[in-house]
Order: structure tokens, then C-alpha cells, then sequence
DNA sequence: AGCATATCTACTACATTGTAGTAGATATAT
DNA sequence: ATATATCTACTACAATGTAGTAGATATGCT
């Protein structure tokens, strides 16, 4: 055997929408709007409309609380990021995931434990198949 | 003023042919497909369909030589590569682009002088308008 | 030279993603 | 209670991802 493969595939909207669930955990569709508003500028309903595709494709899962829908992230940051980090190795700096990893260090975007997993991930997930 | 932004936005599979075009310079859709293909598993009309789309939208040239059609990439290295590396260290890394930017420095799949004009035109690039 | 085979090009097709508008249901303010 | 703001579901349309098909070319062989 040698690895498993399958990391999800990530739009860069889908990758937007995760980086603020991520961050403070479920959230209605206002809130994450409002903070991906600030850089993307998408309407509200573009929001809304991602959101929504993402649950229905398991990305995210919606869920009532009180009357109000919160919405929750299905993968877990690692697992999000290795794709992203596996492209840029790959086709951006023709450098081993390895390095990529490393910057994260300095990021402090993310814990130690985070980054074990995503090396893991990343090491385990077969060559050649972005 | 403060900096011109835009940076051509590029997909991942247009990034994908650049690449190739970039390493060799002008080529046939089946020199740039038998590259490609080894990672993408991509039909030769996928291939295709891609390129022409491009030249379409100015980011590659088609010309004629001896009976055959030669695509050129119309923009730089440097200019391709801002997108990804901004949309990276914003979006992933959330780290300056300088840092991210330092990496190629071990990469070797680019010269000190594309690093310079990339550097140069991430700085150029206005903030937050990813 | 003339046909069979391989290739190429242009065109079409259909699913997914990017982006957002609209209308009907809810909640809120006065 | 109404008017007003907000939300949700649904619809829409362009761009991208991915590829098939048919007619035009080129190539190999006899």
C-alpha cells in the first residue's frame, strides 16, 4: 500500500468560507458573510449560495440552534489545508510539501499539533495525484 | 497612488498549462498535453479546450509556424506566479508575501531575478482585493 | 497514386463553481 | 398591527472543468 489519497478537493471559496469556521467555530451565514465580505465582496446571497453547496456536498453541516441556523465545518483544518499546501508545493514552488510545511511555523496561524497532522496527511496522500 | 492591483486571475488548470509554456517556451496542444497530463490525467480535448480558451482571453498567443499552431504564454513568470503566491500566504500561510516569496529562494525552479519582479509586483498589488 | 489510419481542429455538451437577483416567510420596531 | 429589515429557498446566467464528435489533414503503406 502506499497512501491513501483523496484529500477533498477545495474551491478558493469553499477554502474562504472553511478559514473563518475554522477560526471560531459554527456560525450563521451573517456572520461568516460579514468577514469574508471585507475581502471578497460577494453579496450576501453569494454567501449564502456557497454555504449552502457546501452542505449539500458535506463540506459543512447546518444545524438549528434556537430558530437559528448555524452552520459548522465537516473537515477539519489540516485536512483543508493539505490540498492547498500540496498545490503550491507542487506547481508553485516545485518544493517538497515538507518546506511548505515548515513556513507554517512561523505563521502562527497554527498550532504545532495542526501542523504534525497536516505533514501527516500530506505524506500519506500518494505522489502525483493533484 | 497606491498600487496598481490586478494581477490577472488565473485557475488552477491555467496555471497548469503556463507552467508548461514557461519551462520550454511556445508549444504544440501535444507537447504541452503529454506534460501535462501526467499529472492531471486530462483528456487531449480537455487539454485543448483549456488553451484556446486561454488565447481567447489574451493569456496565451496562437501562432502559425510551418503548418502548425504554437501557443505563447502572454504573461511573464513572475506575473503568474503573484496570484498564487498572494492568495497563498494571504488566505493559507496568513503571513506576509515576503516570507512567502523567500521560499522560492530554496525552490531553484526560479531566479533570483523573477523573485525580484514577483516581490515587486506583490508589493505593487494593492491590499486586500483578492 | 489512392486508400486506411492516426491526428488535429473546431464545435458542442453537460456538470460544477462563481456570482447574484427575486419572492415569499420571519422577525423587529414602533 | 403594520411597515421594515432579514432570512431562506429558488432561479439565473456566465465561467470553468472535463470531454465527446465530426470533418479536415497528414502519414503510412501497397
Amino acid at each position: 500500500m502506499s497512501g491513501k489519497k483523496t484529500l477533498p478537493e477545495l474551491s478558493r471559496s469553499e477554502f474562504d468560507i472553511l478559514r473563518i469556521l475554522w477560526k471560531k467555530g459554527s456560525q450563521t451565514v451573517r456572520e461568516v458573510h460579514d468577514q469574508v465580505q471585507q475581502n471578497s465582496g460577494w453579496a450576501y446571497t453569494t454567501t449564502k449560495t456557497i454555504m449552502d453547496r457546501m452542505v449539500a456536498k458535506g463540506l459543512l453541516h447546518r444545524e438549528t440552534f434556537h430558530r437559528i441556523f448555524l452552520y459548522k465545518p465537516m473537515i477539519s483544518r489540516p485536512v483543508g489545508l493539505a490540498r492547498m499546501v500540496q498545490f503550491f508545493a507542487d506547481r508553485v514552488l516545485e518544493l517538497d510539501t515538507g518546506s511548505v510545511v515548515a513556513m507554517f511555523a512561523k505563521s502562527e496561524a497554527i498550532t504545532p499539533q495542526e501542523i504534525n497532522e497536516l505533514q501527516k496527511l500530506l505524506d500519506a496522500d500518494v505522489e502525483g495525484d493533484t
